[in-house]
DNA sequence: TAACTTATGAACATGGTGATCAAAAATGAG
DNA sequence: CTCATTTTTGATCACCATGTTCATAAGTTA
């Protein structure tokens, strides 16, 4: 049969984000291959992290195309939407979280974050979100919410549908009282 | 010479914040000790990291011991006051970020985040929180922005000057302008 | 069926971890 | 200062995951 590398990273996605630190061998088990074809298709352990980590982009590169250009109207509305097309990536992205702080991720993420942060960039500009906080730091505290949701879910804490309200409520309007 | 654990931990936690998988040989080097006496004192790679990680958790809870009980009366200054508190720490709890998902780490930022959580319980109890979210999600969301803040700071993007002020002022009044 | 591609198992080297132990160095009591 | 005790150290070993090679088996395609 012919395996597929979506095959083997889907399934190293999956483990990899319950176990970060899980052995070649037991993804391999997991996807019902041998490790030498694992090794075939990604020579290194880093090799297989990297296609892992493009594919993650990618996903989010799709998610983060439903921004719309031009003049923004409805920010929260926009936001909840690319939100909750993130909300589902988690296992795909959780070990990027986890693996070991490498130069090259850290920028991954910021190119697969750079259409949000021109989306917000925009958005400041017509004076729909605050002037003195920087784009990069409005993007980072999104993305920091986001992740802090994505723990809570893993734990079981919240509920996928109201994750995404509850993440854009607090990006937008804060902590403070009504 | 007598080698003090708190030497080994302070090496550690400089060493693993920079490279996670950074071996204990090297560790041992950094600390101008050999690899057999870090065995001595941690039997194990996991004991280690788990003393770096109480040391955290000890850490995080001398700032934590700073937020008033009773009624809270401005919450922002209380929580930029924590924050800058807890800044510094960032080279003390990075490898707590980095380590592989262990349920036990979890547990011990839940732990060691139980004070705010407790002060930001009572402030919402007051109305100087919103109630419409929870108290666990108020305080993830916190730590969110912490985290987020600290990967600024590594990455040169933001200094820690006025990393406490913006953490506070865009966890409690977000993104919106005013 | 035959040629070709792909997957597999086996074998081996390497390096980090975990563990043991005797020798060496530092410490402290008298 | 001396001796007993504690601590540190280097050396050695087993174990396991990674990385690599290669011949064989299984599959696809002409």
């Amino acid at each position: 049969m012919v395996i597929k590398n979506e095959h083997i990273l889907d399934v190293a996605a999956l483990v990899l984000s319950k176990r970060p630190d899980a052995t070649l061998q037991s993804i391999a088990a997991a996807a019902g291959v041998s490790r030498t074809t694992i090794f075939n298709k990604f020579p290194t352990r880093d090799d297989l992290l990297e296609a892992l980590a493009a594919d993650a982009l990618q996903r989010i590169g799709s998610v983060l195309a439903l921004v719309p250009d031009g003049k923004p109207s409805d920010v929260a509305a926009v936001m909840i939407e690319v939100t909750r097309g993130l909300i589902p990536l988690e296992p795909r992205t959780a070990f990027l979280r986890a693996a070991p702080h490498r130069t090259d991720l850290d920028s991954m993420w910021a190119q697969a974050a750079t259409p949000l942060a021109i989306y917000i960039g925009t958005a400041q500009a017509y004076g729909l979100l605050r002037r003195d906080h920087s784009v990069r730091w409005l993007t980072a505290s999104y993305i920091g919410l986001l992740f802090a949701a994505w723990d809570e879910i893993l734990e079981g804490e919240l509920g996928t549908a109201q994750a995404a309200r509850l993440i854009v409520e607090s990006w937008m309007t804060g902590a403070s009282p009504k």
